[in-house]
DNA sequence: TTGTATGCGTTATCAA
DNA sequence: TTGATAACGCATACAA
């Protein structure tokens, strides 16, 4: 590149000091009106772009933002980080901010020096690193609700999972189980915590052997619905599946015992990746807009780390998406 | 965090001066066996983390690699990002970098001061931002090949596209169509040019006819393969398809036309995608391994960077992963 | 083998 | 409203 132009070249040819270059650049009050006007002409005739780092130095800030993905993140098969990332770049890159990813295992290498501020995914039960980043104080937002005081993205999970009982019950189902992934996750006692609340709004009995729990992968949903209807009489006629993921796996597992469906069970799933109207049937499913939460966690991240009136959380629609995994109850084959 | 301590307070405590902590700190020459051991005890005591931006700021380096993704990027519906970050910060972390997405709309914001190289995705034809990063010298490593000079990291899919058609010669096919992806891409091209060595090779005809090209979407797929169907007469047996999402449409397409595949027509998709084995049926597929390459890339950049010898491409393995995509061949359907 | 001096480019403080 | 000066933390050239 040709040549990289600094405060002082400007300062130079507009006669000024470094000091008034600075200032006028960044919207400083004291700088006449004339004088910036002329500051900034030169600055654009020279392409002028401020070194982030010196600036870091003196400000000690980095302008970047760290996204923490933990290191065998189980949503890693679906589109969920491309999608986050893609939103928080988005509002972040305007905002002169740099995004960055910082693994599970490097994150003290980054702690210090080389980010902000962190976004957090996939947050488990007790998580160690929310206790890090605390006494680091190292500002975050979290995607998925902590606890009340910590700042996140959420999604209306609960709102999501009554529209999906609701439908289930407006096709007949009375007898609605569970599939959970691993309950150390957040979003999985969540999606739990909302399932049992739905089936009490609308009366329906909730059975604890209605309920299974797996890893959240195909092997898992298949792994746990067929250990669930071995164990079981007077089955359920439909399933809640945590994720996609583990809804494709419940399919094949309930082929396996000879079930179609939806012709014998109805599943519904979660998240809406990507594969979800691939696969065979097409599932219904409660998407949420992951692109959009993380426009709002870097939004959000961003307006703390400059001192503004931040949100400490905000909650965002999902919506239920028909599609072929869902029909009318019918018993008949499962109670044999 | 507690309090931040820099080399001067090692300094300090170590008895000695700055430069010395520096260079001790560093595996410089110069230093004393003694005295390096005792700084570098006293660092650790101290938990110190050298301050990035005053490094950067002194040696004109930000130790972060730029991922550059394109604004629309066609491969953003699976996990090909995330792969590929995978691979490229498990090997940036190890070595002391911190990787940063770059998108298109904010290059020049970042080119400067933000990033030592950049590993570039999904080129185009004649990408004009190649000719820009060479403008102003910033290192990069493509992912695919650009041309013979430019370093890149690249897969054979040659070999795979000759795995493919010899393993559907092998099932008796004769027939072979193409269905393309937009042909601005060079991953496109290379896929359309392996494929005509391949049969080549094979001694197999190719008729222009018997190629169609649409947008990398699931429509595309569908779209072109019933375009291709309904204009030509004694059609192929077999598809070999650019991309796995493509492959997926081809065969609505097929059963639109009241196709099955594989009995009627078999399909072979590209790049194993998470849903590859998803769908009904499962694709048979070239399989790439998009991590691998991603640990590749990072690895030369980070070659180059640092004044090592580097090679200035690799190229990648792939493999035949044969699932119910494909059959042996089937003339009875078509020809009516 | 170690210390001294200097500079990287910016912002901030204070004086003019 | 602007200028002079210092400081951020580190690495390096050169002197001791």
């Amino acid at each position: 590149m040709h040549k990289r132009y600094t405060v002082q070249d400007i300062a130079k040819r507009a006669g000024v000091t470094a000091a008034t270059v600075s200032m006028a650049l960044n919207n400083k009050q004291g700088v006449s009106a004339e004088t910036k006007q002329r500051i900034v002409r030169i600055a654009n005739e020279l392409g002028y772009i401020p070194n982030i780092s010196a600036r870091a130095l003196v400000q000690q800030r980095t302008y970047t933002l760290g996204l923490f993905i933990p290191s065998s993140p189980s949503a890693f098969l679906d589109s969920y980080f491309s999608n986050i990332l893609r939103g928080i770049t988005e509002v972040a890159t305007k905002a002169g901010y740099l995004v960055s990813i910082v693994y599970e295992d490097s994150v003290h290498e980054h702690l210090t020096y080389r980010v902000d501020g962190l976004i957090l995914t996939e947050l488990k039960g007790r998580d160690p690193y929310v206790d890090l980043f605390r006494k680091f104080k190292i500002p975050f937002v979290s995607m998925g609700k902590v606890n009340d005081t910590l700042p996140s993205v959420d999604i209306d999970t609960q709102g999501g999972i009554m529209q999906a009982v609701k439908y289930l019950v407006s096709l007949g189902h009375r007898k609605i189980g569970f599939i959970a992934g691993p309950p150390k996750y957040h979003y999985v006692v969540n999606r739990y915590r909302s399932f049992k609340k739905a089936l009490h709004a609308h009366g329906l009995p909730l059975e604890a052997d209605w309920m299974s729990v797996a890893p959240n992968s195909r092997a898992g949903g298949r792994q746990a619905v067929v250990r669930l209807l071995k164990r079981v009489r007077g089955a359920p006629t439909a399933f809640l599946v945590c994720t996609d993921l583990m809804t494709v796996g419940v399919i094949d597992g309930l082929k396996d015992l000879g079930l179609d469906v939806p012709h014998d069970v109805s599943v519904i799933g979660f998240d809406d990746a990507p594969y979800a109207e691939l696969v065979q049937p097409p599932l219904t499913t409660i998407r949420q807009d992951v692109y959009l939460s993380g426009k709002y966690a870097a939004r959000m991240l961003i307006d703390t780390l400059e001192g503004k009136q931040s949100t400490v959380s905000v909650t965002l629609p999902v919506r239920l998406v028909r599609r072929k995994s869902t029909s009318t109850a019918n018993d008949s084959k499962i109670y044999t």
